[in-house]
DNA sequence: CCCACTTTGTGCGTGCTTTCACAAGCACGT
DNA sequence: ACGTGCTTGTGAAAGCACGCACAAAGTGGG
């Protein structure tokens, strides 16, 4: 018995290379704008704030579209990079709780250039519902469900207070939702097959924090090192 | 030659530590909130979502702050963890782009609580400059040098438009500030020593999309295997 | 037609991360 | 005083990710 067909591409694209794809995206973008048309590795990488080498590999996985002496045709790996990230299609956005970041979310007008449609907005609170937040009227809680199915809501943010994020994250999930973008400060727990990414502002001010720390601390460091170690 | 001396035992806590030291350090205040005392590596791993194990070996990192046979003391943990993210001291912020989202982090109540105090407001906007957010006066941007020096700032966030960010960065920089919390959609550059967070929702969107459609993909993915492959 | 030059795609070594599995250590009951 | 039971702390192995360095492949000039 043969063991397995060759395998003609394991569709295996590495899950760092998929967070740098956006990356790349946005400056090829930037890069079209400006009217080039071709660009080297090592020029994009740069834009792009990564390792030429690094940006190569990247590419490879998703095939070979560059021309060696010369570059990347800029238009087509936009097009080759939209895809497999699949902006092409169109994805329809809710957002629940509307509060000061909700809102925020809701009146920024940079997610509907690449594929992304805020197509609902939902909150708990009566005096926040039926008020109309960048020309969507805001919508009871209760009518997730519905909304999910009727507007064809694949992708939920949760903007709520951390107490009521894992609620509205089990009501995304049996809605059908799978994909969960979270601002709560708590961990989701959700059925194997959902995806929850997670930003959270205060983690990333205390990663901040530590370095600035270590940083201030080597300055001083010639005490620590010559005794004030023996705690 | 000697490539190198052994390195004793430098102060090195992974960069994947670090940056979950955070959550455990949430799920440990949450925990004392209810009351714990003591807790174990399986429960703290589990109230965090990553595995025990994994959880033992980055607390190994600071100490040896457990007990065996019964866990580690939660408020002993909090204190520690506080103390190496650099928790223990205050962090002066400054907010520059007091826009949608500028607006919403200045009215977010939840930094105050860890040591982060919003300690000034920037934006070039005359219009914006004066009013008055979150108890705090808005500044012009050309009072950034006065205000890190007066007020102490040592972590800048940004969130102007894309196209000033640059510009705000080196600002803060020559400024002397050498922590950025970047919310604009660019690579910053900076030099050596100044650590930069990017924090891009439009990013993690495209991620969740990715996924999304290979989810999607896997479910009609036969006739892809049937030969549709050969392009 | 060939040569010099440029740039891609990738094999390979290195170091970081994760996970398993278990000896060592501590508390507590007897 | 000692054994039992639980949980930590950490070797060791496996898996990823990164970046160097170079062969392969294309361009363009003569
Ligand atoms: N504002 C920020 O800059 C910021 C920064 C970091 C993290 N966060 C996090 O983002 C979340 C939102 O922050 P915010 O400042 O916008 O808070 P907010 O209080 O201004 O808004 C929360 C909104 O959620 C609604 N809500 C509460 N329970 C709900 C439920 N069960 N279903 C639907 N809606 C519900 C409330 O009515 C309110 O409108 C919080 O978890 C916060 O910790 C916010
Ligand atoms: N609002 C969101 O939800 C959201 C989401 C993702 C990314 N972002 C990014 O965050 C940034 C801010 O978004 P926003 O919606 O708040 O924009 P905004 O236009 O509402 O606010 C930007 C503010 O920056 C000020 N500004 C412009 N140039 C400045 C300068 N040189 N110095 C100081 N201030 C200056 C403007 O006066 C304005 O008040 C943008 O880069 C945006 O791409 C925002």
């Amino acid at each position: 018995m043969i063991s397995r067909p060759p395998r003609p591409r394991e569709r295996g694209i590495p899950e760092a290379t998929v967070a740098r794809l956006p990356v790349y995206l946005r400056a090829l973008q930037s890069l079209q704008d400006r009217g080039t048309l071709t660009v080297s590795s090592e020029d994009l990488a740069s834009a792009a704030g990564v390792n030429s080498a690094k940006l190569r590999k990247d590419l490879s996985h998703l095939g070979s579209y560059g021309t060696r002496g010369v570059g990347y045709e800029v238009q087509y790996l936009v097009y080759q990079i939209s895809r497999e990230l699949g902006l092409t299609q169109d994805w329809a956005v809710a957002i629940v709780g509307i509060g000061n970041l909700g809102r925020a979310l809701a009146n920024y007008g940079g997610f509907g250039t690449r594929g992304f449609r805020i197509a609902a907005l939902l909150d708990a609170d009566p005096e926040m519902v039926g008020q109309s937040v960048a020309s969507l009227d805001v919508r009871h809680i209760d009518n997730l469900e519905d909304v999910v199915r009727s507007k064809g809501v694949s992708i939920g943010v949760i903007t709520t207070p951390a107490a009521s994020a894992q609620g509205v994250a089990t009501r995304f999930v049996e809605a059908g939702v799978s994909s969960i973008l979270n601002f709560a400060p708590v961990v989701l727990n959700v059925p194997d097959g959902v995806d929850v990414r997670k930003v959270d502002l205060s983690i990333e001010l205390q990663i901040l924090a530590f370095h600035a720390q270590r940083r201030a601390d080597g300055d001083g460091r010639a005490a620590e090192r010559a005794g004030l170690e023996l705690t």
